[in-house]
DNA sequence: TGTTGACCAGATTTCATATTTGGTCACGAA
DNA sequence: TTCGTGACCAAATATGAAATCTGGTCAACA
């Protein structure tokens, strides 16, 4: 393995957190590769060492804190089961993205730039979270309906309506997170879930099941963030 | 009346339609006041006999054509009481917007500018349809739900990700306006409507009833359209 | 073998100049 | 006197050349 870096040092993680941390205070467009060589004591080459682009080293930062934050989703679930009913997961994802500085600072730099470069890296993410893997499982174990059309689509569509400000902006109010957090539960509670609530036995059948698919499915994205080669596709 | 322009000519009118052709064939950006008046067969200063500025002629121009576009939803609901169903009134107001090519270069011009120099353009159109007296009706004869947290913001925000594209793009597919209409459908049905649909006799009241608000609400705004003085609020 | 920073081409910013355009108003037509 | 106009102005915007910055490479070095 000739082109990775030494492994075991953790130099990469060195980066991408000097990477994050300039991402959050300066805004993706002003953070110069060099600024984080810098910040991570090392040259400006080595970063190229380890990523291919600019890009690609901030999809490692964006897919490395996408699966921070799902395994903080897993946790979550482990201590509680019905968090996996669509409104609460939901919800409580839309939350969680809102706490973390780095997803805040990314999807930023995506609604500025409205050109679609970093389509691709929310792709990875979204795949991640997204993948029709799991929304088959939970259809079938009936926790959401199976008669929304596009599920996935309109999902998200919806949930995009409240991430960007667009709505309150236009209706000259401030709404906060909490209170967004609420209408996204109420309207997946209500049109995305069946009307009556899962048994309790098949909801914890069901949790099990859907940590199992992602503890599967994190590896090879985790690999994918420090791997050296390939453009595309983890696993 | 001394600043009014010759009332009944219809000049006004035909300015508005140079200045609605003008803008769907070239967007908000490049239209001038001078071609809008060439357009309309007048000279330039006589624009700003009817309107102060360009934003207030624009502004005229999204009013006019969402009066025209209210006026084909109480056709609809006039002919068909049903309509007033949420999520048949919404998503069916949802395709109107689609075909209304002012409507849609007006909100292009919108997103482009992300500044809002359009909210208080909007916001009037907004008023016209989504005032406070048109829910509180509608909740009264039992056709939106009581329940729903922060009902007007929750529900525009919801439409707000299926009007801008985000969602689609981000997930690399391309939805067809029809597919969108279903989806808000769907949403509407189930979380903004109570599960059980009203009784045919209800629901017909409540529809004249709206009919009757929306026709008292109308005039005001349309006398604001070629009102020269005030800066704000119609009514 | 792994790391680096000088180096380069292309992108971005800057800044000065030219052009356009929203808005006014003195004048002339009716 | 009333209404309509287009020449006019300041401010905004477009243009474009030059200066600067930055992603990415690679010969040299440890």
């Amino acid at each position: 393995m000739a082109e990775r870096a030494g492994q075991a040092d953790g130099r990469a993680d060195r980066i991408l957190d000097a990477a994050a941390e300039l991402l959050v205070r300066l805004g993706y467009r002003k953070v110069t590769i060099e600024d984080i060589a810098q910040l991570a004591g090392i040259g400006k080459g080595t970063v190229y060492l380890h990523w291919r682009t600019k890009q690609q080293l901030f999809e490692a930062v964006l897919l490395r804190e996408s699966i921070s934050y799902v395994e903080q989703l897993l946790d979550g679930l482990r201590r509680d089961p019905a968090m996996l009913l669509p409104h609460r997961f939901v919800s409580e994802s839309f939350l969680m993205v809102g706490d973390r500085s780095v997803l805040r600072a990314l999807s930023e730099a995506y609604v500025q730039q409205r050109q679609h470069r970093f389509a691709d890296a929310f792709l990875h993410s979204q795949e991640l979270l997204a993948s029709e893997r799991f929304y088959g499982l939970m259809i079938r174990h009936g926790l959401f309906r199976d008669d929304v059309p596009n599920l996935s689509y309109t999902l998200s569509a919806m949930m995009m309506g409240f991430h960007l400000n667009d709505a309150a902006d236009l209706m000259g109010i401030e709404v906060d997170t909490r209170a967004k957090a609420e209408s996204i539960s109420f309207i997946v509670r209500h049109a995305f879930e069946p009307p009556e609530p899962p048994d309790p036995e098949e909801l914890a059948k069901a949790a099990s099941e859907v940590i199992d698919v992602f503890e599967a499915l994190i590896p090879p994205y985790r690999t994918w963030i420090y791997a050296y080669e390939r453009t595309h596709e983890p696993g």
